[in-house]
DNA sequence: TTTGTATCGTTGCATATGCAACGAAGTCAA
DNA sequence: TTGACTTCGTTGCATATGCAACGATACAAA
């Protein structure tokens, strides 16, 4: 018989642990505004850079791009973002924040600011050098 | 305007490496047995424990019960696992592997171990401390 | 026993997801 | 200009998901 402990396993612990830390903030953002996890993304990279395509994000922001389409359409029902053609690319479609979208934002971006400290205070001192053995991981499974 | 970087986040970075890590090993079983992450993890935690409710399982493994349910009736309906009742406890369902789905997880576990070491060979002299500090948010996060 | 309550696994249902295919728009060469 | 090919975003569809509700069983109090 095989002595294969699952909750040793590391592929296992990382989904376990990346499921509690991301439902550790996405239920805020989910009470307060209505937002799923994709359309945090997607607001949450619109702050950053103004009047992007669903292209842009896709290449920046590891989703579907259905996912991040459908993202956009319920964003813009909900009067978070606009979407509008672009005029030098007709296949392009240019997303940007409406006023009520940077409000949320002006609000989110704090408390995931905190989040974030809260996750590194647990960590403490070890903090700086598990992020860097995270974003090597990323790298070496490209 | 706000200076959010969502690619600096460390739950979306979680996200994105805990996808990647199980993608790396998933694509492996699914191509070879069919198995989906879901089932993957029952028959792993079926190894180790013989005649295992669904119940146990899902005090054990992250899951909701009725992902584990269905998961366990796809391995029962592919030969991977049997069901039965207990016949102490009328509600309970005993689920087991059979000779077929051990043989699965004795070409599986080997494979398992050798991605993790690939992993760990990835973070090098950190591999340990990383593996700590997982531990660590992960209870942090209870 | 009967009655009330809790637990276990399954299922119905609404929603979410990934993937392929599509139409529209752009590009480039003949 | 035409035609072949590529890119972009959306959508159709089959499947997966979470959640609540259910039936069946167990248990404990009256």
């Amino acid at each position: 018989m095989q002595d294969f402990d699952l909750s040793e396993f590391l592929p296992y612990q990382l989904a376990v642990l990346a499921e509690r830390v991301s439902d550790g903030f996405s239920t805020l953002y989910r009470q307060k505004y209505g937002l799923s996890v994709a359309e945090w993304r997607v607001v949450a990279h619109l702050s950053q850079a103004d009047k992007v395509s669903v292209r842009e994000i896709h290449k920046q922001v590891v989703m579907e791009k259905s996912k991040i389409s459908r993202a956009a359409s319920r964003l813009e029902s909900n009067g978070y973002v606009t979407k509008a053609a672009n005029p030098e690319d007709g296949r392009l479609v240019s997303l940007r924040l409406t006023d009520k979208g940077r409000a949320m934002m002006d609000d989110l971006a704090p408390m995931a600011a905190a989040y974030e400290t809260s996750l590194m205070q647990a960590l403490g001192a070890d903090g700086d050098r598990f992020r860097v053995a995270v974003r090597r991981l990323m790298e070496n499974r490209d």
